[in-house]
DNA sequence: GAGATTATGTTGTTTTTACAACAAACAAGG
DNA sequence: CCTTGTTTGTTGTAAAAACAACATAATCTC
């Protein structure tokens, strides 16, 4: 897939015209890259100026802190971006961008996004606006994440983490973005422990699954 | 202290003119409210599109499981502002606005603030980059509680959150903004085996407190 | 396809947390 | 000053999670 249809699905780029998304990009000092598996797009502590968008391949957002405990922030796949919040406000990265797999990123200076260019160009109005959604959107995500990992227990987080899933997809069945490795990460909670605790809920008759495909149990 | 004033140090009228913030306020369709202790101000399951900035007072932002859990998603103070999120993407609210004490509240119009106006106002893509800004640091801020509850015990959330605080307020005394119930309820863990882990960690010496004002001790 | 490597599942033990019940300190109002 | 209600601290017990060690399954590499 080209990059214009790829961006056409992304939040930033919404409601703009694929014959102005070429000079736009230009204008926004677009650049393109590839990574190999497991490389550090940005590492902790870094700081950078750009935001990036993912066109093909996926990456995870993860935390390390001080005693060496992974937290896996999120998982994003084509079209989903990063790194917003740490360009604008230019703080220092408290998180490192990692790819799952073969992975090619396109990189966009913030400032340009934000800011009006020279050039009054027409789309950047919306553009910006497109920016707020954007930042919302993620903070919407983050809140979500929050509602998972805020439940007391190692159950409740993964029903309350896959029955989320299951709504995003719209079907019972689906399949999420993690190893057990990670996910156990992603909730926050001890992986053998989630082993345990997902075999006696399949046991007990709330739900199916195979590696990472998933199917939830409606109760009668 | 006037409307003005206050305006000045939030996020989003920072770098706009006091002169203007009058006009501005119009175009916005600013109304102020004053509500009690313990009000309600924004409940679970509804909509808006306004946000809301803490004019005197405080708000705390919590959210309520089905279980009757409670979680402290964060407290706010004067020129702070909630709910930009929930107009910006017109979703039900997955939290509630609870005022700590007598509060007033200016509540702005969301779109108004997005699109720019019809009288083209020359402040408003200050505005829009402010919004930008702000959406930015909320994030930042559910980032680093984020990185409180994802500890794994206790006493590491406990030190995770205090050592910001302290932190934040450049000295190693200060008061927080929550009683025993709401900090537990903030940090995800159950008040009594906080309050017991915190006087054994008194008793080591690694912190003292009274009430909400906590000493961090360094060591030697 | 054999061997190595990684991912997942299982189990028993230790540590930590949740819960309940209550005591002590404090605050507000008559 | 006493009553009442609220907040904070303490303790014991039950439940859950962390941890470690290992078994099994899947995947990768040569």
């Amino acid at each position: 897939m080209d990059i214009v249809s790829i961006l056409r699905h992304s939040v930033l780029f919404s409601q703009i015209q694929a014959e102005d998304i070429p000079n736009l990009l230009t204008c926004l000092r677009a650049r393109k890259s590839e990574f190999p598996k497991d490389y550090t797009i940005i590492d902790e502590r870094e700081f950078t100026d750009e935001l990036g968008i993912v066109l093909s391949g996926s990456v995870n957002i993860e935390r390390h802190d001080f005693w060496g405990n992974r937290t896996v922030v999120s998982n994003l796949g084509v079209a989903d971006s990063f790194a917003e919040t740490l360009a604008c406000t230019q703080q220092m990265s408290e998180v490192s961008v990692i790819t799952c797999e073969p992975t090619t990123i396109l990189f966009l200076n913030i400032h340009q996004v934000i800011t009006s260019c020279s050039k009054e160009c027409s789309f950047h109005h919306a553009l910006i606006e497109n920016m707020v959604r954007l930042l919302s959107y993620k903070n919407l995500e983050l809140m979500k994440k929050m509602n998972h990992i805020t439940k007391r227990s190692t159950r409740e987080k993964l029903l309350s983490y896959l029955s989320a899933e299951a709504q995003k997809r719209g079907s019972r069945s689906f399949s999420i973005p993690f190893d057990r490795q990670q996910l156990a990460d992603y909730l926050c909670v001890e992986r053998s422990a989630m082993s345990s605790e997902l075999s006696k809920m399949r046991s007990e008759g709330l739900l199916e699954y195979q590696k990472s495909f998933f199917t939830l149990i409606e109760e009668e």
